[in-house]
DNA sequence: AATGGTCAAGTCAGC
DNA sequence: GCTGACTTGACCATT
């Protein structure tokens, strides 16, 4: 079981999601802010080591535009050596990687040119990973998409667009419950058409769910990783109190957390903390978890 | 230097 | 019909 959170340590001087305007695009300006990005995410990696943090989302923006029309630039060869040694690094201390592009790639849209675009986004993903040299634990993480009032020609729909995916991208997509549209049921459903992971996560579980305990939630998402996926990965996070229902919390609820851990404890699992507070929380998930038997410790 | 409008992309609930 | 939320605020023109 190893701890992460999404993209960004506000521990450390940088950001590692510097990007820029569409108007002010040109090859020089996606260089320069894709290199101060992989130097950042070295940065973050390195911290993560230093702090037991073993799982780290990386951020979409890394290479800005990288699927826009406009970006002709070859980045893949220009950050080659780059990205091969924080992949490098990466593999070396056993950390586990996800990716989760944002909320404009749906699989299943009706529209073909967002199918297209959210295509190519994901291409980007796969693209980015394999530079890394990652192997297929590395995992690209997306919802099921729309509903569109039909959610049985929708859910049609993502299997019939999932099917026609290229193999490099196929290896490493999984899918997650989301908040308001495809539940764990639903996402069950495409797993056994599709074979596709599903990566379950406990607060949108929360908030919208088919009724199962978590318990038997994480355990039937868990069901669904072969042993070429690696370990399961679950997003962790619980309600912000006095927001909206469905707002994630700005910092941990500890006793949530145990909570969370007993739940799981029948599989193990990597756990990402989508808490706003970002590696403060993570670092104190694994001091929380540092006592369970299933967390790793870096090498 | 500070600030506020705006930013590639989609969906949908809530107003 | 518009705004906010979503894994996340940052860019940049203007003052």
């Amino acid at each position: 079981m190893k701890i992460g959170y999404p993209c960004i340590n506000r521990s450390i001087a940088c950001r590692g999601n510097r990007t820029f305007r569409l108007a002010s695009y040109s090859e020089e300006r996606l260089f320069a802010t894709v290199a101060e990005n992989l130097r950042c995410l070295a940065a973050m990696l390195r911290y993560n080591i230093e702090h037991t943090l073993l799982f780290f989302r990386i951020t979409s923006d890394l290479v800005p535009f990288a699927s826009h029309p406009v970006c002709a630039a070859d980045w893949r060869g220009r950050f080659a050596a780059d990205l091969a040694a924080v992949g490098e690094y990466v593999r070396e201390t056993g950390t586990r990687i996800s990716m989760h592009p944002d909320q404009f790639v749906v699989i299943n849209a009706r529209d073909s040119d967002i199918v297209e675009r959210s295509v190519a986004e994901l291409c980007y993903h796969a693209d980015l990973l394999d530079a890394m040299g990652l192997d297929t634990t590395a995992k690209i993480q997306i919802h099921v998409g729309g509903v569109y009032g039909e959610k049985e020609r929708s859910l049609e729909r993502f299997v019939r667009a999932y099917t026609t995916l290229d193999e490099t991208i196929l290896r490493r997509l999984v899918i997650e419950n989301d908040d308001r549209r495809y539940t764990l049921a639903d996402c069950l459903r495409v797993h056994d058409e599709t074979g596709v992971p599903v990566l379950f996560d406990r607060f949108h579980h929360e908030v919208h769910s088919s009724g199962e305990s978590p318990r038997d939630a994480v355990i039937s998402a868990a069901g669904t990783w072969r042993a070429v996926d690696g370990v399961p990965m679950v997003d962790y996070s619980s309600q912000q109190p006095g927001g909206r229902r469905g707002n994630h919390a700005e910092t941990i609820d500890p006793d949530n957390f145990r909570a969370f851990l007993a739940e799981s404890a029948p599989v193990d699992c990597d756990i990402m903390l989508e808490i706003k507070d970002k590696e403060k929380s993570a670092l104190l998930a694994a001091a929380i978890a540092a006592t369970d038997p299933r967390f790793a410790a870096p090498r």
